[in-house]
DNA sequence: CTGTTAGCGCGTTCAG
DNA sequence: CTGAACGCGCTAACAG
C-alpha cells in the first residue's frame, strides 16, 4: 500500500524506513549513502529502496552534519550584488561546486552590515568552506578570517599576508588594451585608474605603465588620473584629462562604469569617440555592449575564476599556500569605441 | 591562564566550558542562549562567560540545528545573478533577514542546472524557509515545492495555484508611464511588451491597455509588439513598430534592456529621442541612467519587495495564503528620453 | 539557583 | 550478509 510522502504527520526517519523494509537502520543508511563495501542481496536492496520512496524519506541534513562534520555547503561572500562582475564569478563558482557535489550559496549582508560580518555569520559550522570575493581588506575581516576553523580563500583579491588567493592577471588586461591602441597607431595614451585601495586597479595600473615602457612610450604623470569606479568618477577624470594642454588620443579606463562616464563627458565636450579619442576598458559586461558607441573591452575569464576558486578551496589543505594567477583566455573584444589614429 | 582559542587541537564544546567554569553544561547552554528564565549568580555567570572567551568556544551549529530543528538560514533562489533587478531584491531580503536574526543566502545553480534543482538542494534541512524569485513556473519546480516541508514564498511572481506570493503592482508602473506620456501630450502611444510566459510582462501589458482606455485612447493591435527582454528583442520590436504606416510618438517599453535596444534602433533609423519619439520604461537600473539619452523610468520598490518577502515568510503560517501586492513608493524618474509632443 | 536525564537522527564500528 | 550499540554536541524538561 502506497501511503505517499504526505501520509504521516511526523517526519520520516531512517528507523521508519528500516521498520517498513524489515531491516536495520544501519542497512538503510548504507543504501542511502551508496556504501560500496555493503554486500546486500539485490532483493533486500530493492525492498529498502521501495520503502524509501514509499515513505518519502529524506535524510535529516542537520543530523548528518553533526555526525560527519560536513554540511555540503560552500559559502561565497561578496561586497555587492549589483556589480555585474560578481554575477559571472558566482556562476562559475556555483557550477564548479555543483559538479563536486556541493551547493554554493552567496551572501553580501545587503549593505546593512559589512561583508565581514557576514563572514562571521556563515563561518564555523554553517558551511564547509568560504570564498571571499573582492572588497577592501579590513582588520575586522582579518580577525574573523584568523578565527575561522574552515578553509577559506580570497577571490579576485590578492593578500600578501595570507597567501591564499585566486586572481586574474589584471596587468595583462592592461597590456592587451595598450597593445590594441598602439596597433591602431596611438602614442598619446592616457590611463584612468581605479582607487589606490583597490587591488585590481593597482595591478592594471602597473600593467599599463609596463606596457607603455615596452613600446618606448612615455607617460607623463598628468596622463594618469585616478577616478572612482563609477560613471561620475570616470566623467570627472576625463574632464581633467582633456583640460591638459596636450590631449591624449586614446584612453585606457580601468573600469566599465567609469568608461561609460568617460563617453558621456567626451560627448559633452563635443569630442567624437572614436573619431577624436579612442576608449578601451577592462571587463566585458552587458553595459559595455549597450552604450553608444559600444565599448571595446578586454574580456577576462570571470566564470573560470569562480570555478578555479571553488576547486582550489576543495583541493588544497586549509593551511597551504594558494597563489593562483589566471592569465589564459583573455580576449580583446573590438567594438566601436576604438579606431586607428587619423 | 589564558590559553587562547587556538590552544587545543580538538574543537571546544559545551562540556569543556562547563568543566572549566565548574558548572554543568546545561548552565553554559542557557548562558550562551541568553535564557531569560535562568536565575544565576552574577559571579557564576561571569565565570562561565570568562571560560567561553578563554577557551574560544563556538557553538556547533549542526548540533543545535539537530536539536531545535532550525538552522537560522533563509534561502533565496533566483534564475540569474546577472539581472540587476535581483540585486536589489536580494539587498532588501538580506537586510530584513539580518534584523530578524537570520542569515539569507542566495543561489541560482549558475546556469548549469535549472534553478528548480537548486530548490531541491536547499530544501529540507539546509534552510528554514525558501524564497523563490521570478523565473518561469515549471512542473518540475511545482513538484519540488509540493514536497517541501519548510515554508516557502514566491517573490515577484504570481501563482494562482499556491496563493503564496509577494509581487509589485506592475500594472501601476505601466499606468504611471502612460500617464507621464499623456501629460506630455502624446496620444499615439505604443507598447513593447515582454514574453507571454512572463508574469510581470503580462501585468504591465494589462496596466498599459487599462491606462490607455482610461484616457480614451485607442490602441490598435499593431501598436503592441512582443519582444524578448533583451537589447536585440527591443531593437527588433522597435523596427516593427516604426515600419507601420502611422508611427507612434511615444513608446512604453516593459523592460530596460529592451528599451536600450529601442534607443539603438531609433538611432539607426535616424530618429531622435526624445525629439521624434519619447521612450519610457519600467525598472530604474544602473543601465537606465548610463545610456544616452538617459532613460525616463518608473522606479519600483525592489528592496522593499525583498524585505516584505522575508517578513511574510517568517510571519505567516506555512499553509496560509499570502497575496501581497506592493503599490506604494513608485516614482517616475524623469530623464532625457521623454519630452512634450512637438 | 544548579545538576541530571533524555533524546534529536544519523553514520560507523564490531559482532555475529 | 545483517543487527546492536555508541556517540556527535546540543537543548529542554524536570528534579533537587
Amino acid at each position: 500500500m502506497t501511503r505517499g510522502p504526505r501520509a504521516g504527520t511526523k517526519r520520516v526517519t531512517l528507523v521508519d524506513v528500516a521498520a517498513a523494509a524489515g531491516v536495520d537502520k544501519a542497512i538503510v543508511s548504507r543504501v542511502v549513502n551508496r556504501d560500496p563495501t555493503l554486500l546486500i542481496r539485490p532483493e533486500t536492496r530493492t525492498r529498502v529502496e521501495a520503502a524509501i520512496v514509499d515513505l518519502g524519506y529524506r535524510p535529516n541534513l542537520s543530523a548528518r552534519s553533526l555526525r560527519t562534520a560536513k554540511t555540503g555547503i560552500l559559502g561565497l561572500v561578496i561586497p555587492d550584488f549589483s556589480n555585474p562582475v560578481y554575477a559571472q564569478i558566482i556562476a562559475g563558482a556555483e557550477a564548479a561546486a555543483l559538479s563536486s557535489g556541493n551547493v554554493l550559496v552567496t551572501g553580501s549582508a545587503g549593505g546593512a552590515v559589512s561583508p565581514a560580518a557576514y563572514l562571521d555569520l556563515l563561518g564555523n559550522g554553517r558551511v564547509d568552506g568560504l570564498l571571499i570575493a573582492g572588497g577592501a581588506p579590513s582588520t575586522q575581516e582579518q580577525r574573523i578570517l584568523d578565527g575561522l576553523d574552515i578553509p577559506w580563500l580570497l577571490v579576485n583579491r590578492r593578500d600578501r599576508k595570507s597567501r591564499r588567493y585566486v586572481i586574474l592577471d589584471d596587468a595583462k588586461s592592461a597590456h592587451m588594451a595598450v597593445e590594441h591602441l598602439v596597433e591602431l597607431g596611438h602614442t598619446e595614451i592616457a590611463h584612468i585608474a581605479g582607487p589606490k585601495t583597490t587591488d585590481t586597479a593597482q595591478r592594471r595600473l602597473t600593467g599599463f605603465t609596463e606596457a607603455m615602457e615596452e613600446h618606448g612610450l612615455r607617460t607623463p604623470a598628468s596622463r594618469i588620473v585616478v577616478g572612482e569606479y563609477t560613471m561620475d568618477g570616470g566623467a570627472e577624470a576625463a574632464a581633467k584629462l582633456m583640460s591638459s594642454r596636450r590631449r591624449p588620443t586614446a584612453i585606457y579606463v580601468a573600469n566599465v562604469a567609469a568608461a561609460v562616464g568617460v563617453l558621456h563627458q567626451l560627448a559633452a565636450l563635443d569630442l567624437s569617440v572614436p573619431g577624436d579619442v579612442s576608449v578601451v576598458t577592462t571587463h566585458d559586461t552587458e553595459l559595455a555592449s549597450h552604450v553608444m558607441p559600444a565599448l571595446t573591452t578586454v574580456r577576462m575569464p570571470l566564470r573560470e575564476l569562480g570555478a578555479r576558486a571553488v576547486r582550489s578551496l576543495l583541493d588544497t589543505p586549509p593551511d597551504a599556500q594558494v597563489e593562483l594567477l589566471l592569465a589564459d583566455d583573455f580576449t580583446l573584444v573590438r567594438r566601436e569605441s576604438t579606431a586607428p589614429l587619423a
